[in-house]
DNA sequence: ATATTATATGTAACCGGTTACATAAAACAG
DNA sequence: CTGTTTTATGTAACCGGTTACATATAATAT
């Protein structure tokens, strides 16, 4: 691999003028500019990017710490951060933490170490005070934004209750609710939506709630259970997984989705459309979550002025098969 | 942050006895050492890895170079590698490539001026000398072995023929392939699979070839089409989502899976689960997939020798309900 | 004609580690 | 008791860029 040094003399001149005709900066002769690129192009010299970053301290990296890219809420949403990186030039080094906050802090040390210019953390053990003493920019994505960095999230609250309200006007009465983990704040929410709704509904029912754990087997499983001893005739799953669980559950119960139990999910994953009949949902924005997270920390980095520090965005019903009462639309 | 000078001025010695309390060589003395220790601690010290990449020129750092990783065949190939990478203190850049040549050439570059130690490429429109003249450890992913790289794939050709013969198994005499998109190497050796089965069962046909993209949208049209003006009784799709695909077209025409036709897609993604009926499918062994190549690129970067370059892993068929004419198992 | 400013380029320190080499004391051998 | 080996530590060059500063010529102003 050629050098600097290899250009410069190559060209017949000091490695600060080939430095300066890379940054264009100060002041190059055309001409010495000429002879520099010809020895560039020559030795197919391209500059190298650590010793850079040892100088200047910026790496043009950031990392990105999501629990697990195997869910499937978070391969768009990592799609959207790296392809709005990558327009920035910045490259992304992906960390799985599995919600383990040994396992953050480790990753979160290398990359400071590393000199990532800035994280973005998908994360509920979040320890703010750790965070902070990085003394690194950083965006909260997905989570909710009870501190100073800059963040971005879906409305859960709202979502959840929308759902709920949506089940209600096609004839719900009996709404059970599969709740995610409850060390999950995004779950949290969207239960209190939930309640909040149903109670201002006068259906509220501690009965109704079936606990689930964000995954399709064990929500399956609740639910085939939850149904034995209670009357139901509409499901709101904390996720789409779960609304999955409870689809196959209802299903082997010999009971008709929608006519006796109308389903509806959260998050919007591919998924739904995949399912027969397809599911409802609530469809967050999750390109556009990672992609706003991701400019809202390239502003932060390039230290350049934040207009809106916390991002709620609104989320959509979508409406399909599973709670479609009223025939083919 | 503080440097290995401010370590060795607090602790009395000078920065090589720092380094070498660091990394563990050369002599240090036992009375020495505690000293320096005490001072990392004191100053919370965490050695800079840039400046000892720029040195040792090893950044501990792999390049991963995948199309899509909203494609729901790769979160859990990447989940995999950076899992191993991780256990041997490697960081993961990830990168999305969409297939097109100009932007896997600009992230390789990027990446070796990075220093990354070595890289796993997944990709179809690998420009082997260009590869080559990186002069860097690669490690080619899900893709044939046609080359010098170490290479790990599943046997696409074997599992067309074991898809083909077990719709043949239960009875389907009019089989369909959706085939993949023709500049997709593995598409064509499921082609290829499916082809020299029919032919070896006498009921290859040229017309019972249905043009797919891997997309479940385009698939279920094509399939759509393709029942009008054909007799099918069975379908083998070149991957899962065009199976789903199928599944709707099929339902959507009034007709019954398995009993009318039968269906069977190809890599063994979660989805396939999801659906009713569920899916029967090819199963790749995709999470060992992805953990045998990051094990053979940590063996390349790190010198060792490797007892088998090319990795061929077998595939399972999976059977579900879309393919099982004999009612509930 | 001289002072001032703009243009052009080079030298060397610096970023924060690693390590070859030099030096010296301690331990051991003959 | 001297020579060799082992242990312990420091000095400074090096990795490959960037940039502050020095220097020198050309252009412009007075």
């Amino acid at each position: 691999m050629a050098t600097i040094r290899d250009v410069a003399k190559l060209a017949g001149v000091s490695v600060a003028t080939v430095s300066r005709v890379l940054n264009q900066n100060g002041y190059v002769n055309e001409e010495t500019e000429k002879r520099v690129r010809k020895a560039i192009e020559k030795l197919n010299y391209k500059p190298n990017e650590v010793a850079r970053t040892l100088f200047k301290k910026t790496s043009k990296t950031i990392g990105l710490i999501v629990p697990d890219i195997s869910n499937p809420f978070f391969p768009e949403l990592v799609r959207a951060i790296e392809d709005v990186m990558n327009i920035y030039d910045y490259t992304v080094i992906l960390c799985n933490s599995d919600e383990k906050s040994e396992k953050e802090k480790q990753y979160m040390d290398v990359l400071k170490q590393k000199y990532v210019d800035g994280m973005i953390l998908t994360t509920n053990q979040l320890a703010i005070e750790e965070v902070m003493e990085l003394d690194i920019p950083i965006v909260v994505l997905d989570r909710p934004s009870d501190h100073s960095f800059p963040s971005v999230i879906a409305d859960n609250y709202h979502g959840a209750r929308l759902a709920t309200r949506h089940l209600y006007g096609i004839g719900c009465r009996k709404i059970a609710h599969i709740q995610g983990p409850a060390h999950v704040v995004n779950a949290m929410q969207r239960f209190y939506g939930y309640r909040d709704e149903m109670k201002s509904l006068g259906l509220w029912e501690e009965a109704l709630i079936i606990q689930g754990n964000y995954q399709l087997r064990q929500a399956k499983e609740a639910v085939l259970q939850a149904l034995q001893t209670n009357q139901v005739d509409g499901i709101f799953a904390g996720n789409d997984a779960m609304a999955v669980g409870a689809l196959k559950a209802v299903q082997q119960l010999g009971l008709r989705v929608p006519e006796d139990v109308a389903i509806i999910g959260y998050d919007g994953i591919p998924l739904t459309e995949m399912t027969t009949p397809e599911l409802s949902t609530i469809s967050q924005p999750i390109y556009e979550m990672g992609a706003i997270a991701a400019r809202l920390l390239v502003k932060k980095i390039e230290g350049q002025f934040i207009e809106q520090l916390h991002y709620v965005l609104p989320v959509t019903l979508i409406e399909r098969e599973s709670t479609n009462r009223r025939g083919k639309s």
